[in-house]
DNA sequence: TCTGGGGTCCTAGGACCC
DNA sequence: TCTGGGGTCCTAGGACCC
């Protein structure tokens, strides 16, 4: 049986979130920030007819948002996750099988319906989504993962339907011969310049590349990208959700010189990576610490590193985790730099029912267990950081910027849109 | 002044075993 | 003059993605 996937990929995502709640924004070129006002993280189609280029610093790009009364905004994740929530849980009602790939894409699998009438199935869907929740979006349908990313960017150029149908393979020959090698998903700037080198400027021209020698250049996801363009799927639909590693880490608003506000944040971004943990419902084994100066300060010394440490037995224990993080980021602290940047990564993930017992641990988990519920509980009923350990400290000036924050409309009350 | 955060997967190389 | 080699497991680091 032939493979049919299908691309579902938001449009200017972000930007698009922000419109549903604020109309004025609608057919105004508007960028979105990343956290600290960092970077340009999206781009209205309006700001992108400007040249203002994705992931580009925002100080750079001053000059030009300025003469052209851009609107910026500071990023809303809390906002953004509930609109990607709203989006995925309706595709889930009209779609058989989907995957969220990320906060603004989902794979739907079509297998064994038929290709003749997929066009206006998901056009269907296309618009109830834009319906319900009021998110644009593009859909591409082709016969593996990497030819429907392609098929959405043509859906996206093409925004009369919104929908592109590449099942065809003589359509796809046609579309590959002029898509630069560049635009396909998996191949960075560093990998496509590469490809130019040998010879490979467009999608049809690796296609038909020899997968040996690709894989020697590319190693296996090169030769993977060959075959997946030749229409041979290999990648699956990967329903489960739950993730491998949980990182928490943020850079600081301003640097940080002393151990202490380092722990301080540190052991925030603890509790907040055990809460996801919590959340679905696993225990880490490991966890891992790093810490950095900043790399763009070429003019100061620069120092970077990581440390890992294991446990005897999983845990999603806040106040244990923050020990072991401030005991990890004491031993890897140097005095004399200005630190930029630090965060945990939670490691070897287990389910929480998973109970492997120990020799020499005797300790009483369902205690530790039952606190964190409760202070889970808490936090999500009375708003988070209600309850909170003391070593996440209070005054918190290291904590992020974001000047120009909209309002969290949909998941606070005092934050609710108003009619007037 | 100012340059994101959160993920996955693969590979090379070291440790260890027989 | 001689000092193996092949297999597995683990980890750090680097590649990619949005």
């Amino acid at each position: 049986m032939n493979n049919i996937f299908v691309l579902v990929d938001c449009n200017n995502f972000y930007v698009s979130c922000e419109r549903v709640f604020n109309p004025a924004l609608r057919k105004k070129p508007i960028v979105v920030l990343s956290n600290n006002d960092g970077c340009i993280v999206a781009r209205s189609n309006e700001a992108k007819a400007l040249g203002i280029s994705m992931a580009s610093a925002y100080h750079c790009n001053k000059a030009v948002i300025k003469q052209n009364g851009v609107t910026v905004l500071s990023s809303n994740y809390q906002f953004y996750g509930d609109m990607s929530h709203r989006v995925m849980s309706s595709l889930q009602m009209l779609a058989p099988d989907m995957e969220v790939y990320s906060i603004d894409e989902a794979f739907l699998c079509f297998d064994g319906f038929s290709p003749h009438t997929l066009f206006d199935t998901a056009k269907t869907i296309r618009s109830k989504i834009y319906q319900w929740t009021g998110i644009p979006t593009s859909f591409g349908i082709a016969p593996t993962k990497t030819l429907a990313k392609i098929a959405s960017y043509i859906a996206k150029k093409n925004r009369s339907s919104g929908v592109f149908n590449m099942l065809n393979s003589e359509l796809q020959s046609e579309i590959m011969s002029s898509f630069p090698v560049e635009l396909l998903w998996g191949i960075s700037h560093s990998w496509s310049q590469k490809l130019q080198t040998l010879g490979i400027r467009t999608a049809l021209e690796l296609r038909d590349a020899d997968p040996k020698f690709i894989r020697r250049h590319f190693s296996v996801i090169g030769e993977r990208i060959v075959y997946e363009l030749r229409g041979f799927s290999c990648l699956d639909l990967e329903t489960t959700t739950t993730k491998k590693n949980i990182i928490s880490s943020k850079s600081f608003s301003r640097h940080i010189t002393d151990l202490e506000p380092m722990q301080e944040a540190l052991a925030n971004y603890a509790a907040r990576a055990c809460e996801k943990l919590r959340k679905q419902k696993s225990k880490a084994q490991a966890i891992r610490v790093f810490l950095k100066t900043n790399h763009f300060r070429d003019d100061e010394p620069q120092y970077r590193n990581g440390a890992t440490i294991g446990f005897d037995h999983p845990t999603s224990d806040t106040a244990f985790i923050i020990n072991k993080a401030k005991y990890l980021l004491k031993r890897l602290y140097r005095p004399g730099y200005r630190y930029h940047k630090c965060g945990i990564v939670l490691l070897d993930l287990t389910p929480e029912n998973f109970k492997q017992g120990h020799l020499f641990v005797q300790e009483d988990l369902s205690t530790t267990d039952y606190l964190m519920q409760t202070i889970d509980h808490i936090n999500q009923t009375m708003g988070t950081g209600t309850v909170f350990h003391a070593s996440q400290g209070v005054e918190r000036n290291w904590q992020t910027r974001c000047s120009n924050r909209s309002s969290r409309y949909t998941t606070q009350w005092e934050e609710l849109a108003v009619v007037s």
